[in-house]
DNA sequence: GTCCAGGGCCTAC
DNA sequence: GTAGGCCATGGA
């Protein structure tokens, strides 16, 4: 067995990466279509789908539930999966806008009750519905994505990459404070780390995790 | 040309 | 309840 808490995972991430604490976007309009859209997509897709919803001014709960989808499927294209994703995102605005009338009263919503809500959308799962949860409405929760997945497997092989969501956000949720910059920061290096890192293809050169990671130390041996 | 990306839904067993 | 197929663009 490793000694890898997450504690000192994030204590090793934080020191190279520093404090990243983000999530891009600047409304939270902005950072919920983001969620939507960056799903099994590169943000670099997103941001370009994102730039063209801004250029036509349709970055709004108001616009986007009463565009018309093949519209909506054209400023999109370019984040993938852009008929699904359109029609997806054109029906939960919709259901917003009719059940809440902006974000901003969805978001008062308890966060359980808000997850159960935001689960309910077709086109919002686990991941999409935490990250709306956490970046958006700033209520923490642990979110989990393939990156933390992927390399909480690689850090401790007791953990299997398949693991449920729910189990490995228990994992996290039981023993990390329950503080909304620590939830998104570390939500934040575990992406960091997936993306420079802990690909499917790994390359675990100058990984700040190497010595505590099984299969970092296996590979730099 | 091949692999991959900050998933989710539907269907079949 | 879960394995497999499907959705699709753009960059490395």
């Amino acid at each position: 067995m490793v000694g890898a808490s997450p504690s000192l995972i994030y204590k090793k991430l934080r020191r190279r990466f520093g404090f990243l604490d983000w999530w891009p976007g600047d409304t939270k309009f902005e950072i919920f279509v983001g969620a939507m859209l960056t799903q099994q997509t590169s943000w670099r897709n997103v941001e370009m789908a994102i730039a063209n919803l801004k250029g036509e001014d349709c970055l709004n709960l108001k616009t986007l539930s009463n565009i018309r989808v093949q519209k909506l499927e054209s400023l999109i294209r370019p984040s993938g999966f852009y008929r699904q994703k359109a029609r997806r995102l054109s029906g939960i605005c919709k259901s917003i806008k009719k059940d809440y009338g902006s974000l901003r009263k969805l978001f008062c919503l308890e966060k359980d009750e808000l997850r159960k809500v935001l689960l309910s959308y077709n086109g919002i799962g686990n991941e999409t519905a935490d990250s709306i949860i956490l970046y958006a409405a700033e209520k923490p929760v642990f979110v989990i994505d393939a990156y933390t997945k992927r390399a909480m497997h690689r850090i401790d092989q007791s953990i299997r990459e398949d693991i449920g969501y729910e189990q490995l956000q228990n994992y996290f949720e039981s023993r990390v404070e329950k503080r909304l910059n620590l939830y998104e920061d570390m939500h934040a290096q575990f992406v960091e780390l997936g993306k420079r890192y802990c690909k499917p293809k790994p390359d675990c050169t100058g990984c700040p995790l190497n010595h505590i990671c099984e299969h970092g130390i296996r590979a730099i041996a």
